[in-house]
RNA sequence: UCCGCAGUAGCUCAAUGGUAGAGCAACCGGCUGUUAACCGGUAGGUUGUAGGUUCGAGUCCUACCUGCGGAGCCA
């Protein structure tokens, strides 16, 4: 490179440059040749930029380098930022000079299709391309806008802990590990049970972190490793749950389309759907309203039984929002949830369905609170009681109503993307019979 | 775990039971503005594995392996 000294910058930044001369690291992503003009598509994480190569006004090194240069080389561009109406983006680089920092050799990701198998074992290297990009700065928007959801509300980040003793809920499959050479310990499937006693303490609070599920589910819907966010609120009933849940996704959308829109666009996402949830109240159904709905529909269901992902749909698909559906029967829910006191067969919960086919998004009740009620749904679910005295005690020294809710990040951020498979909203995807890389 | 589908060049896919092919990537050459650029050329193969049927198997049969889609479960 030459010795005149150029600012650094990143692609993101040269909108703010016209006219100035700069240097710009990163990746080839492609290229297009010619006899006297070449194009270079430069990455660095923060954007896209062509830089056009003429043969008339670059070191004949530079040139050749430009025929050279293969995919995903390290390169180093020295130019001048133009507005160029022709280029994506509508910025690009009148290259003074080029170099190649590291020669990369035979790429596998070319820029054509490929299959999800030979992607997911590339994801180290998928993780580089646009769509990907995308996926994962809005992924990480989410993320930050969850916690400034929560901080600008008065709640305390607990975090549970991953190593837990037995089974939260009692009925999923865990990932188990050798905790001594006596005590055998699981990876956690809920924070939740711990905010519980938590919530005593601070008040209002949510965890934020990873969760586990050893189910052998092969869906779209499914991850073996996801993150999930929970919040639990002291003296929280289940309509002001219902209340909370609404206006966190709302914000946590409105915040996607004002930070990421050129991601969603990117990812070729319909932002009008997006825009309408954040206008229009969810509608909240009750289970038994539910069930009537998908008889009509033609859905052999009846009271007691659970919804699968084909009712999930066709229960939202009356809505252009999330909707929420209410006051599950007892049988088929958690041990902790608070039965309804006007309808002592269902209870205090919610579950909030997702538009276009994206399915459960948040899951969420109000919790028993007696602690004589609480020990004999406990017996009842033949858990064991011992395991259990912690949280017990949550109900024994200073009981108080509360209520929480856990929302899974990766379908939330799939639905937010319009992507059908989480597999692409977590960097590395833990699925059935895949952990590489 | 169950049901269904698939496995051919680095990748995406073709090939009636009868000489394994194309596009992209790679390599060589051409092109003054390209937008997954384009044009010409070169090279690239134990058709997932093992067995079977047949004069002859990528193709038909059996088993296994791997992956994909879905169910159950859930976020």
């Amino acid at each position: 490179m030459s010795e005149r000294p150029a600012p650094a910058v990143t692609v993101s930044e040269l909108p703010s440059h016209p006219g100035v001369e700069v240097t710009v690291k990163g990746w080839l992503y492609n290229k297009r040749t010619g006899g006297k003009v070449r194009f270079l598509i430069l990455r660095d994480g923060s954007g896209y930029v062509q830089c056009v190569l003429s043969k008339a006004e670059v070191p004949e090194a530079a040139w050749n380098a430009a025929a050279e240069v293969t995919q995903e080389s390290t390169i180093e561009v020295r130019g001048v930022v133009r507005l160029e109406p022709r280029a994506a983006g509508g910025v690009e680089l009148s290259v003074l000079d080029f170099r190649i920092l590291d020669a990369c050799k035979d790429f596998p990701i070319t820029p054509k299709e490929h299959g999800t198998d030979f992607l997911l074992s590339q994801r180290h290297l998928w993780l580089r391309s646009a769509r990907q990009v995308a996926i994962l700065k809005i992924r990480s928007e989410v993320e930050s806008a969850i916690h400034d959801f929560f901080y600008k509300r008065g709640y305390t980040r607990v975090d549970s802990p991953i190593l837990t003793p037995n089974a939260c809920e009692g009925t999923s499959n865990l990932f188990e590990t050798e905790y001594t050479e006596e005590e055998k310990a699981y990876l956690s499937q809920s924070g939740q049970l711990y905010l519980e006693p938590a919530a005593a303490a601070l008040g209002k609070v949510y965890c934020f972190g990873p969760t586990f599920r050893a189910e052998k589910s092969k869906t779209r819907r499914h991850l073996r490793e996801f993150w999930m966010v929970e919040p639990e609120v002291a003296f929280l009933e289940i309509e002001g749950l219902m209340d909370l849940a609404e206006e966190f996704i709302k914000e946590l959308t409105v915040r996607v389309l004002d930070r990421r829109a050129e991601d969603l666009k990117r990812l070729e996402r319909d932002l009008t759907k997006l825009e309408t949830v954040a206008q229009k109240p969810f509608p909240r159904i009750p289970y038994r309203e539910a069930v009537e709905i998908l008889q009509k529909k033609g859905f052999p269901v009846s009271f007691g039984d659970d919804f699968g992902g084909d009712e999930e749909t066709a229960l939202a698909e009356d809505f252009d929002t999330p909707v929420m559906v209410t006051r599950y029967p007892v049988s088929i829910k958690a041990f902790y949830m608070q039965p309804d006191p006007a309808d002592p067969e269902v209870v205090l919960g919610l579950d909030m369905l997702a538009p276009e086919g994206y399915g459960e998004i948040i899951g969420g009740s109000q919790r028993i609170h007696d602690h004589d009620l609480l020990l004999s749904r406990i017996k009842q679910h033949n858990l064991p009681i011992e395991a259990f005295q912690w949280y017990l005690d949550v109900r024994k020294y200073g009981t108080f109503p509360h209520s929480g809710f856990g929302m899974g990040l990766e379908r939330f951020t799939a639905w937010m993307c319009g992507v059908p498979h989480l597999r692409e909203c977590i960097p590395y995807p833990r699925m059935l019979y895949r952990i590489y890389p």
